[in-house]
DNA sequence: AATTGTGAAATTGTTCACAGCA
DNA sequence: TGCTGTGAACAATTTCACAATT
């Protein structure tokens, strides 16, 4: 197995992966211009991390680097692709076509990175069976043998807070692994559940009190 | 000074910030059930968390709690809206009318928050001058101007990486001190700038770890 | 009796510094 | 010489456990 993670006790958190995923973003640029080395300091400033950082977060996953060289650009390209998982597409299914979810629908990036929308469910039935960027619209009372049928593990969440719950555990008995939850509450599953929340106006938070610290100060 | 901070050298840290934000949450669903005091266990049920995390998060602040009882909602209210600057509300630019800076104008939760986007921006000269949900939309040559007259500190950047360090830079000149940034690219600005970076595509790269991870298992 | 506030302990995460390799 | 990989040192964060308080 060339991903083989290294026998030691060390422990991969969800900060190594989200730095993991950082590290890929930059070797695809290093890919199109063409470079086939990278320094752990040259990623580090392409990442805002320090070198050190960057050399533990990789060491945990394998022994990718040439002393005196640095990281074989597409060799490592192709290491971190597979330990993320971003060697195939990736299916997901959109719960909820709101503003968020129409603007979710035609969301570039995604396709970009492999990311599919499969389908979507909504319960206004106005948008049952219309398609957006050919993406077909479904009445949510199908989602939960659309997951079975289509094993989907994976959903984007972009419905009203006061429904996130229920809905949430319909997805989860469905068999859905993993959520993307625009939905400003917390939600409630299972061990075994990964459920990660974009809380756009908590963000505004750290802001105001950043501010306000700065003005104190 | 009633949210004065304790005279110890316990850090602030912005996950205790991010977990006042839920707190704050909880609590106001609280104030609409008239409840009067909650418990340090209670708030860690409603937001997954544990109690000892909440009393030290509540205790960096000021003693709020009292023995035996809890914490009064509505005081424990006052004072962690007031930590957050959530006491007033918070005037914010939009850079960037794409699908997701729509979605964005006309994002409701923004509102209920206390979150108001006074303008927005665009290059597309289709675009400026029309309003989206009582938003005017300028061209992006005033962003400048129109910071430094209206003393705007945070900005969502909602635009194409490739121009997203180039506009970061004039934002940060014209006096912007906090970016919500939908770009997937890491921008680079001097200390003393708060960006939080919102990365919906690095989203999936959790959980398609994650999925492999428990296929191995 | 119930619950806070908080030092101390345990755990987790980051940086240092350097041996070892190409 | 230049750079990796890593143990050891250091720093930050979380949990524990209990005295103090109402």
């Amino acid at each position: 197995m060339s991903t083989a993670l290294k026998s030691k006790k060390n422990k991969i958190s969800q900060n190594s992966i989200a730095r993991l995923s950082l590290y890929l973003r930059e070797l695809n640029l290093c890919e199109l211009e063409h470079k086939k080395f990278i320094s752990s300091s040259e990623l580090a400033r392409a990442t805002n991390l320090t070198d050190s950082q960057v050399r533990k977060d990789l060491s945990l996953f394998g022994n990718f680097g040439v002393s005196g060289s640095g990281y074989a650009v597409g060799k490592l390209r192709a290491e971190v692709k597979t330990i993320l998982g971003k060697d195939k597409p990736i299916d997901v299914i959109l719960v909820g076509v709101g503003n968020l979810g129409l603007a979710l629908l035609s969301y570039l990036d995604f396709q970009r990175e492999g990311i599919r929308i499969r389908t979507a469910f909504d319960v206004d039935e106005r948008k049952v069976g219309r398609a957006i960027s050919n993406v077909q619209i479904r009445n949510i009372a199908e989602v939960e043998n659309y997951i079975k049928k289509e094993k989907m593990k994976i959903a984007i969440l972009a419905i009203p807070s006061h429904s996130a719950q229920q809905v949430t555990d319909t997805l989860v008995k469905a068999g859905i692994k993993c959520i993307l939850n625009f939905a400003p509450k917390v939600l409630k599953t299972a061990n075994g559940t990964l459920i990660r929340n974009v809380d756009l106006s908590r963000e505004f938070d750290f802001f105001t009190y950043f501010i306000r610290q700065n003005n104190n100060a």
